[in-house]
DNA sequence: TTTT
DNA sequence: TTTT
């Protein structure tokens, strides 16, 4: 325990298809674009201002995957997870940086695949899910052995 | 996944010392009152009004334990967790309803006993803490087979 | 300010009708109950064991009246606010004791009632809404001044 | 009303001191780098890790004084508001961006500047404060005259 | 009393 | 690039 709390939680519009991608020792990561809306009306104008935020949205191994098979662009979701800053050498030899939410816990709310309707039960059991009081069945391996690659 | 979320998070006082109680099987459950405060000043009368809210903190296991260990009465710690009722028929043959929190996370804010300080690393390692990219050394049994106990 | 936090977030369904009381000065306040569920498998059974938890969602004045007008039973709904305990004697003369959770802030997921859509906009913007930028247009009265009648 | 949600929790040290700009108009924004940290266990090596996530926290107008008057760097701190990105033109004309954390709550946690005892009760009163039953008593501006301004 |  |  360090006595601090870095905390991110959203609920948001996919703006694409997730992105999946493994590694070799059987680890995956997965990322898509979530959309955030905020409207207000300007005070001084009059009009109706409406803001997109997006978010890069980062989930490891299962909860990837169970990401991957249901989730598609347009979905609505509630993503939990943590701020990550990560920062890589550009092709220009400039350091780019990107804040990242990396995901501890998410819940579908809704889906534009149907067909998940039972599966989706086990959907909302990511990496160490916190709010469950059984151990789920299937063991994830969290090992972040991919931490120096440029995702 | 049931597309629906229970979160609370709370940062108080312990209103008293952790009580802990374990059960047959090696489980145990902790349990300590916290108050937050809320000020605001009156609009009619211009008078500050200070309201303090006490809530029914719960933690289970090895959670509970390191709480028991460090945390005193008057100090103050993050809690997060789910909110749960329960009800209980009390000795006057009436049934009694409360509301806790059961927490999933944790971190010390202060402690008197400082004595902590190193061990208070894995003190913030409650059951499936979700804020570990690595498993946690300690295996948490998790099972709730105390759940028709009356606590 | 008083360095504690109490904040509560729900995602679930209501499980009645929005029921709004109004004051004599014209203030007024609506409740309804929110189901949270909680979905895992008994790690002894094996059996898949649902869980659902119901709150007492109270919200006040401008945002009591935009639930009571777009919120249905088994609509879906996010509130954010704050736990609030609440004691009162029963007929029996005893006393009754209920946590509710007083909302803040809100953003409504599904509502059965779909007329609303335009109106919608502004009906996130309950009693001094936080992701506000610019000032809403119509000042909310939140004194507290029924604080010690029964609700 | 978007039906999205966009908020951020962060208990944190400041890694420098807070850095106020005032407006022509008389808003202000103040700006402060918050530390998180995570610490786990290397599952193959055994070794203990430390990260360290560095926030940019942006507060505007009476909450960013108060932050301003009475942080210091070191102290910690509890913020909570909403992911914001910004990008602007470097120098070397290349476009730079950045995640921001915008501040709708925040409360101190510690301060070593003890003489704020007092103050301190307004000191959590920001913008459109959402955990004040009544209104406070100086009306903030909030316009975002100034969101073109490179901050 | 909700929902999947 | 989402959504309402």
């Amino acid at each position: 325990m360090s006595g601090t709390l870095n905390k991110v939680m959203l609920i948001g519009h996919l703006g694409d298809e997730v992105k999946i991608h493994y590694f070799e020792g059987g680890n995956c990561i997965a990322r898509f674009p979530l959309a955030t809306n905020e409207t207000y009306t300007n005070r001084q104008t009059g009009e109706k201002v409406t803001n997109t935020e997006w978010h890069n949205i980062v989930v490891r191994n299962k909860a990837a995957e169970i990401c991957e098979k249901y989730l598609s662009k347009g979905d609505k979701v509630y993503v939990e997870g943590r701020l990550k800053n990560r920062q890589w050498q550009g092709e220009d030899g400039n350091m780019r940086y990107t804040t990242e939410v990396h995901v501890q816990d998410f819940t579908f709310l809704t889906t534009k695949n149907e067909s998940l309707q039972n599966t989706q039960m086990q959907g909302t059991a990511p990496q160490n899910e916190p709010s469950r009081p059984s151990a789920p069945e299937v063991p994830i391996d969290d090992t972040e052995e991919d931490d120096d690659l440029p995702f």
